[in-house]
DNA sequence: GATGAATGAGGTTTCATTCAT
DNA sequence: CATGAATGAAACCTCATTCAT
């Protein structure tokens, strides 16, 4: 696993790329961006991106993948642990939107639109960003539930559907809150502080913790 | 608001070219699909669509509207209206889905995608799309919450700021799920029909419903 | 030579789409006005054009043609008759001048833009323009300095190839005049009232009439 | 001032294309010829014409700078200097009507014919030709005018509108005199060489040397 | 004869990619 | 490995012309 200082070089030189790709991205979009425009902005000729990546697509790749990695760390499973459903779940909402504070909407905004259009892109998507949160979620969810479900019943939880639902609309309300503030929503962002307490809220008492009855 | 023949025949045709363009930029994308392509589909030639459009920007904007006035007119406050709080819920959160189900997942993965990148199209989906469902939940959740303060307080409801960041959390959480779902995550397309119900239980009572206390 | 009803309705037109034609021309341009412009202007539709002209081309020509028949009426030799050197310059200076007075400069900028570039257009500019000038310049001059020459000294004047040349610097200095001021000189268009005057008095005397000695 | 090897190699090949596309709009014209037209002439690809200028309108553009810079060369105040009237004249006569001698005539062509419709161009024409021309012309006459003046009266003299008319009679004859040979004018050709005495002869005298009184 | 929608060839321009230096 | 000029395919769009009504 021991790179070469070789090796190590073109790690570097790549991921500078890979920034530069990101920054221009980011600011004009895929389509709209040139790779004279990533070229120019990491300080390099043209020729010595294809040295790098294979085309521009690989590029966008790069970026994700990058992305995916990251996300895949930001759920980090020590910290979740030994917390109660409420921390957990403030956590677990909060890291997501934490993230994405500021100009990385920017890049969300470019990776969602790809994704969103190339099947390939969206298959690396649920597996390297989606499935992961869902996971994580239905992991601990599963657990809290069967300790809980222990301690009254003492016996073990079955596994359901319904509980990987449950996972899937949580991640879908993260993403459906990303989503929209990326498009531009004021009142998320004015009120991007709350969000997480209020989604917990939320998840655990719906809209109307206050109690409603229905 | 009487039409000419010769305008309701232009209206077909420019019609039938938009159906055409929703086909082929479903399949292809918008950018990567052509003027050819559009014009191939719709059995017409490439200067035809001109006729009927400024531009290729044109075609894609006059699908998104096209898009925008259906979700306008699926939100039918008639059919909103003598409806208790679960019903209101149930129904609201139904018609999006049902709007979406089947090929029309391409189209909206189209829209999205060019929405989440261009400035301009974003403010109209907002406008068009998003606002009038968050505008809707949040007169009828205003309406009722006021009856059922009133019945308990004898006095009216101030409007929160909060209640309009829950309004949001509403249609953010179809919109996660929308695009989660056009992503091409299975198990929500395995589970449509329960979506609904799924997701009122979920506004109404927290993810556990049966009571976690936190 | 008599003209049926048909014939003449269809020549009212004709000329109709002409004048639309001359007025678009100059506005744009030949190659920037568009069929559509025309029709537009003369309140026809495309196709009606085409029964009336061969091609846009011919457009061109139709207005070429006109023109060249005007210069050529324009100098009219009755009017020169019975004036002595001066009054025969004065007028035949001034008749040009005072045609393409104001709006009518832009269709000369139209004419001689394609002339240039059109060799047949060319040759007929030569024929049917420039050459009656030099021609009714070469007359008149030929037969006032026959009438001179034979006062002075009894004997008929030679024909010379001179002469030719100095008819042909006369029109060539009227139509270097005209360009300059198409080209939008404002120096000549200021003194525009006294041109005719100052070429004749250049064309008499040089332009040092006070006497140089040289 | 000094290129470096890059520099000076662009600038030859910005040359070479250049040179291109002067035969090919000299023979087409330039509303006709094509991108690829040029391109095949200077033996490169359509985009490599990109790489020098910015869009087919630069191309029109560099020609036209490069004739105006030829134009203000061929005006050298140097050789104009120590020269009585006459020689004055001859030299500002022969000296545009030698630098479109043969082959240059079809470029004359091609910019008037652009210039006379585009009046962008009509005014760098204008500022870059026909002004530089006609100022040399003017201050020259103004110098030997004052001296002729003093010489006679002993008082200075005053400039009069009437000169810088006179100076724009005198470009205007040399400009009709190329256009009209531009357009073909056999005569005028044929007596190319006679052109420049005759010139100064109508300048000096008049079109009747002899005198005629009038 | 009038209409104007349809046609489609052809033009300009962009830009991902290559490769000689 | 870096460079960046050259490439040329391909896209969008225009508009003169046709022809069915």
């Amino acid at each position: 696993m021991t790179l070469s200082l070789q090796e190590q070089l073109a790690a570097t030189k790549k991921n500078h790329i890979l920034h530069a790709a990101v920054t221009v991205f980011a600011q004009k979009g895929y389509h709209a961006a040139t790779i004279r425009d990533v070229s120019r902005q990491a300080g390099v000729s043209d020729g010595t991106i294809y040295n790098y990546f294979e085309n521009k697509g690989a590029l966008l790749l790069g970026i994700f993948q990058a992305m995916s990695s990251a996300a895949q760390q930001a759920i980090n499973p020590q910290s979740l642990q030994n917390l109660d459903l409420r921390g957990f779940l403030r956590l677990f909402v909060a890291q997501p939107l934490q993230a994405l504070r500021g100009e990385h909407f920017e890049l969300l905004r470019v990776v969602i639109s790809e994704v969103m259009v190339n099947p390939e892109l969206a298959a690396q998507f649920r597996a390297g960003v989606l499935e992961p949160m869902t996971k994580q979620a239905g992991v601990f969810a599963q657990e809290w539930a069967a300790q809980d479900w222990a301690a009254r019943s003492g016996q073990p939880l079955p596994f359901t559907a319904l509980a990987a639902l449950d996972t899937r609309l949580l991640s879908s309300l993260i993403l459906g809150v990303l989503v929209q503030t990326a498009l531009g929503d004021e009142t998320l962002e004015r009120h991007w502080d709350e969000l997480p307490d209020k989604l917990v809220e939320l998840l655990l008492g719906g809209l109307f913790p206050g109690g409603v009855g229905a």
